[in-house]
DNA sequence: TTATAGCAGTCAATAGATAAGAGTGCTAAC
DNA sequence: GTTAGCACTCTTATCTATTGACTGCTATAA
């Protein structure tokens, strides 16, 4: 779509306007405030020939005119301005890292909490998949009779545990010993990998075969559940702006918010590879909540391993510009800042 | 204070009416749904004597009747119909309970989640004291240059996982035999009993010296840290009840809900012994969320340990009757449920 | 005393009417 | 291609009148 650099200029201002104010934007306001060289009628015109293009749209005859999603997409492609993090910010948010315990949780909810409180919209951040971590040894606890707590721990530090049935009743050196024998196994292996390898290996273990079993056997069911963790920030932030008065938005709004696998379905949703990734209106079908929410998502890998996924959620006039800015900005900071895994 | 029976019941009857329907309650419909034998002029009589005690209170002349908190603590002592909870629910909270992995984690969301389901209302969790446990044993694994993973298992098999920083790159053999030496120190120790006992003991520990330093430290560190653990389940409850119609009162709201320690005041402010708490209207002042909310507490105690405090927060007409039966019945299951930490 | 019937008074909620205001589209002229 | 001017549309706010739901009071009956 080739448009004049007048149209450009006005389609600009006229998203601009609507991102900033939430008002149907009219040609006297974009003349007086950014075209003063020429009449608001000459405007009109422009205004209505992008509304032909469908770029515009108006709700009622006497009421400005509001950007489709077309126009917000070109809007991001190619109209809007970069937006500049102020360098006094970006040294907070290092610092708030600083802080912080590298455990994955503690990164995941400290960092959706950065963005949150940056973009000023609700975040969502989700543990990385599963079946791309790296595991590095495996504890086991005796902590009742015939039963033990496995503790998985990755690459990624990222620690999950479990209490495991056991066969017969073993002492905590026994468990010790089975633990180093399945932590040999696993070490520096992805779960497919060891999934692949347990498959076609019959392991001499003699008297740890039950152990073994039993382990690999936890191991697999809690990687076969998709319990995703999933962590909020800024629930409220929503609240402040206008589209959301309508009492029944808000409650389309927190169904979707308290329903973990919605959540997890808007993030983790379109698989493409590009780090930064926007969605704009029409979400879902199925909930209405969709139709007036875009959202900016972000996946951070470090190290060619994924550590999380985030989102931001804002209603479709989201300030993309200022979003995008803030994710490629703390996904920065955060790779500098997250140490090499193999040293 | 000494009421006729005939004023218990019209008070009981404006209590569950408002309770049921949020709308202040008049002669009439108390005369034709539940006295039917006098007249409404007789009950007007009655309700405006209830009023002069400070029972009940007018919006406008025209308007009907509201109860007040003081209102609410008599229906709670001693009017209200004690609530059944149905077999059926019982038995689904059990096999809720039995796919869970008792994780402390885990425990806490899905009791939060079950309870805020059956109550309707939002429903907030918290991590339990940590100076209650009582522990029986540590697991150290290497995880990452000088940082080891630290899981402390307690009798009530609740895990806590924590990433320490160690003064030097301990191999895993070093970390295993550390762990053992700890698990000594610690073993059937409350932490209050293990803090008391390192003070004032040398330990003649050689060459685990330093890594028994590091590992006392970081348990002393993780027990002094306040980061209690909050669970929040079904945020979205609050939206149904029409109290919540007016958007401030939703914006006041989440403004406590995002505000982690605003949610721990709320649950761990008033510290009476009982099991269950009631706290009407007034919860903040600070906040005008607290004058349209009551909350009501629960501390779940399995042998005497602590497992955690769950607090119900609804609009002041909340269905207390309900809330403190499930609450009740909640805390039974989850006792029968833990198995005894002796054997 | 206690209960009741009847009536006047109060207040909120609703609907309809009117006016004001903000914007556009169109047309004729520059 | 641009502009001034004007008629038209549609929303929003304000006011008024009406309705309806209660209560409080009083006189009367049990």
């Amino acid at each position: 779509m080739q448009l004049s650099e007048r149209k450009k200029k006005i389609l600009q201002v006229v998203i601009d306007e609507y991102i900033n104010t939430a008002m149907p934007v009219s040609s006297k306001m974009i003349v007086e405030k950014y075209l003063p060289t020429v009449s608001s009628a000459t405007v009109r015109h422009e205004l209505s020939s992008l509304e032909e293009l469908g770029l515009l749209n108006q709700k009622h005859t006497s009421g400005g005119r509001v950007p489709t999603v077309t126009a917000y997409r070109l809007y991001i492609q190619e109209l809007m301005n970069q937006y500049k993090l102020p360098k006094k910010i970006l040294l907070d948010i290092e610092e708030n890292f600083t802080k912080t315990n590298l455990n994955i949780g503690n990164i995941l909810s400290k960092v959706s909490e950065v963005i949150s409180n940056l973009t000023e919209y609700t975040t969502i951040a989700l543990t990385p998949k599963k079946r791309q971590e790296r595991l590095t040894s495996v504890l086991l606890g005796r902590c009742g009779e015939r039963q033990a707590l496995l503790v998985l721990i990755t690459q990624n530090k990222i620690f999950r545990d479990k209490v495991i049935e056991l066969d017969y009743d073993m002492t905590e050196e026994e468990l010790h010993l089975a633990a180093n024998f399945v932590t040999d196994i696993i070490r520096n292996k992805t779960v497919d990998e060891v999934q692949e390898l347990t498959k076609y290996t019959l392991f001499q273990i003699g008297q740890y075969q039950m152990v073994m079993q039993a382990v690999m056997q936890a191991l697999y069911a809690y990687l076969d559940t998709q319990d995703n963790e999933v962590v909020l920030s800024g629930v409220d932030k929503i609240l402040q702006y206008p589209e959301y008065e309508d009492i029944n938005h808000i409650k389309d709004f927190f169904a979707v918010i308290a329903n973990k696998q919605k959540l997890i379905n808007l993030v983790e949703d379109g698989e493409k590879e590009e780090s930064i990734q926007v969605k704009i209106g029409n979400l879902d079908t199925d909930c209405s909540m969709g139709q007036n929410c875009s959202i900016v998502t972000a996946s951070y890998s470090i190290h060619g391993e994924q550590i999380g996924k985030f989102g931001v959620i804002g209603p479709v006039r989201m300030d993309y510009a200022k979003v995008i800015g803030i994710l490629e900005n703390v996904g920065k900071v955060l790779e500098q800042f997250i140490p090499d895994k193999n040293k």
